[in-house]
DNA sequence: GCTTGACAAATACCGTATACTTGTCAAGTA
DNA sequence: TACTTGACAAGTATACGGTATTTGTCAAGC
């Protein structure tokens, strides 16, 4: 069974390590050619998704196509849902390091953060062949349950990722305002790429930050309550 | 393929005969009694939803359980899949006037309309037997794409219907806000249905009003811009 | 740590045949 | 006019035994 369950892309694990065995950087080689090894094994991965829907992909062919063999795979990723779920995670990542990149870019105007934020989001989601792709397979067995139905594991990673570029941007934010803006501006984005409005991105974007403005206004300017 | 697309629960359609013909109240039987058998219809599949997936459920079983004869059935709903999509609307309206009656009753205080609002929501839809049944069949045939992937319907129905609430009880705010706040409320609400946050449902829906709130303040208190 | 080879169990595919369901007729009844 | 009955082609689900593939997990070897 292998219990692999954590979803977690933590590339600071070997620190720790590291300051329990005593000499800095004990082993990170270690960690990089398996983080390298991960990444390999994905872009197969999103190489073979480019022409064939999820379902009739092999565990095998994606082993193959990474150069590596079978084995090596389900040592990495306990099973095949849980690759399909850190893959998707892994494919949110290339989006979420745009969001960002838009909030660092707009501290000193929040509003215009979140309206950066989602319009990056949305068109980076829209524009990505593969993520039309994930919404087209409507069928049992594509990734789309791993965006609405099972999200879960996708929310909490998107949603502490963003909670944590917040308190960056804005430290006088309150833990409790970053983490429920964090939940529902990933809430919000995936039912907008799921079911978008009828509006341009930029424009649901901006309808987005209008309705949180207010509160984003006062949650980064008043640091007590 | 009889066109029948219009999705809206419109029982004010006579009206406009009748100002036409002439004589006030002209054919309510006609309408009356086509609602009447919508309604039976409607009943009759939810009697058989409740120990059976939509999927292994017939429309010659649907008319039978409602006494009725397979054809009337598809002369009121012109496919199975439109059935589907109006029973959920038909269900979803049951959540709905729980909704609106929060909203009446704290006019006075928008933030607590919402927030009793969307409690009202998640309780009602959490306490349904059905909503479980609905969220549990992950497959194709199910009736969750109505709620997730295909839920346009869904959302522009329940999103007008808020809509058309707000502007009754609070008359000074702008169309644009009312949409807007619309649209996001069911958004968040069916995002929380399909996956709930760890909170009760209480919790949740004052994490909502709290983010919410700012917002519809302002757009409840000022009438100009 | 990765590879190769092998394994049981579960699942997918196949061709064929049968049964059922959907969506739409036309004719009949009150 | 609205509903019912009976019938229809087209599509889809089911059953089926048999075969092939895939998944997840071994152990042996470099």
């Amino acid at each position: 069974m292998r219990a692999s369950a954590s979803v977690t892309t933590d590339p600071q694990a070997p620190a720790a390590a590291a300051a329990a065995t005593g000499p800095a950087a004990a082993t990170p080689y270690r960690e990089a050619a398996r983080e390298l090894l991960r990444d390999s094994l994905f872009d197969a991965a999103r190489r073979l998704l480019e022409d064939r829907p999820w379902a009739q992909i092999t565990m095998a062919e994606i082993a193959r196509a990474a150069g590596v063999s079978r084995q090596t795979l389900y040592a990495q990723f306990g099973s095949r849902d849980d690759f399909a779920q850190q893959f998707v995670i892994r494919e949110g990542a290339r989006f979420l390091e745009d969001v960002e990149q838009a909030i660092h870019a707009h501290l000193d105007d929040p509003v215009r953060a979140v309206s950066a934020a989602m319009e990056a989001f949305l068109v980076a989601a829209t524009e990505d062949p593969l993520v039309s792709l994930l919404l087209a397979d409507d069928g049992t067995g594509g990734m789309l349950p791993l965006v609405t139905t099972r999200s879960r594991p996708v929310l909490d990673w998107a949603s502490a990722r963003l909670c944590v570029a917040m308190r960056d941007g804005w430290p006088a934010i309150a833990d409790a305002d970053a983490e429920l803006l964090g939940d529902t501006f990933v809430r919000l984005a995936l039912s907008y790429v799921t079911m978008p409005r009828l509006d341009s991105p930029r424009a649901t974007a901006e309808a987005a930050a209008d309705l949180l403005g207010p509160y984003v206004e006062r949650a980064v300017a008043s640091a007590g309550s």
